[in-house]
DNA sequence: TAGGCCATCTGGTCCT
DNA sequence: AGGACCAGATGGCCTA
């Protein structure tokens, strides 16, 4: 697919590639120390406080505050907020290039699928999500086979499915995210172009099938 | 032509 | 005040 792989007319790609791993910049190490992911992100109980502020800063403070600022023209206040606007685009723009970035190196630890075109951002994720979870069964399938005994029941969590199913045999080893059909990209893939999804060597074991196959 | 994917812009919210 | 993050809107490109 990639209707346009360096991205829409008029884009000019500024963020910095040739890193070890293109989410290593100093932005995504400074947003990695501050905050928590989105998910956990506080809802949004103090949105009724505009202004005041529900973080414990001072009414008269900011009152004061805001009374010392220079009254604006209406121009020099449009003015303001275009250049605003433009640095927030640009950053917004970096911000997704980031992102992309960090989406590539992904694809690019992925098993790859020759003669297709590139994963889609979705089909990447749900593909990793995939992936993870079946190298996590291969490993504890070698452990199984190792010691010759039942492992013990696995925390909560830790060895199963990443959505909550538990696996114990090749069996079992579709992911319930596959089985579910719709969200395996290497379904999807073969959906697309008709291809059995290669396979990379490293990640089969003697005996044991191929990762496409239950992927 | 419809639908999917994508890049970009934008305004809102939270955080520093 | 300004940056980061997010989600919705929009328009372009491509494919079936």
């Amino acid at each position: 697919m990639a209707p346009h792989p360096s991205g829409a007319p008029g884009v000019q790609v500024t963020h910095e590639l040739e890193q070890p791993f293109p989410g290593a910049s100093d932005y995504e190490v400074t947003c990695a120390a501050s905050a928590p992911p989105s998910p956990t992100r506080t809802p949004r109980d103090c949105a009724e406080a505009e202004g005041g502020g529900c973080r414990g800063a001072p009414r008269k403070l900011r009152a004061r505050r805001g009374g010392r600022s220079r009254p604006k023209s209406e121009l020099a206040l449009s003015k303001q907020r275009r250049s605003r606007r433009k640095k927030a685009n640009d950053r917004e723009r970096n911000r997704m290039h980031n992102l992309n970035s960090a989406l590539d190196a992904l694809r690019g630890v992925l098993p790859s699928f020759p003669d297709d075109a590139k994963l889609t951002k979705i089909e990447t994720l749900r593909f990793a999500h995939n992936y993870i979870w079946a190298l996590t069964q291969t490993l504890r399938l070698a452990d199984h086979s190792v010691y010759g005994l039942d492992p013990p029941a696995p925390p909560y969590g830790e060895l199963g499915s990443p959505d909550g199913g538990s696996a114990g045999d090749w069996g079992s080893l579709y992911s319930p995210v596959s089985q579910a059909g719709s969200l395996s990209p290497a379904a999807s893939l073969e959906e697309r172009s008709g291809l059995r999804v290669a396979t990379s060597p490293a990640c089969q074991r003697p005996g044991a099938p191929a990762f496409a196959d239950f992927l």
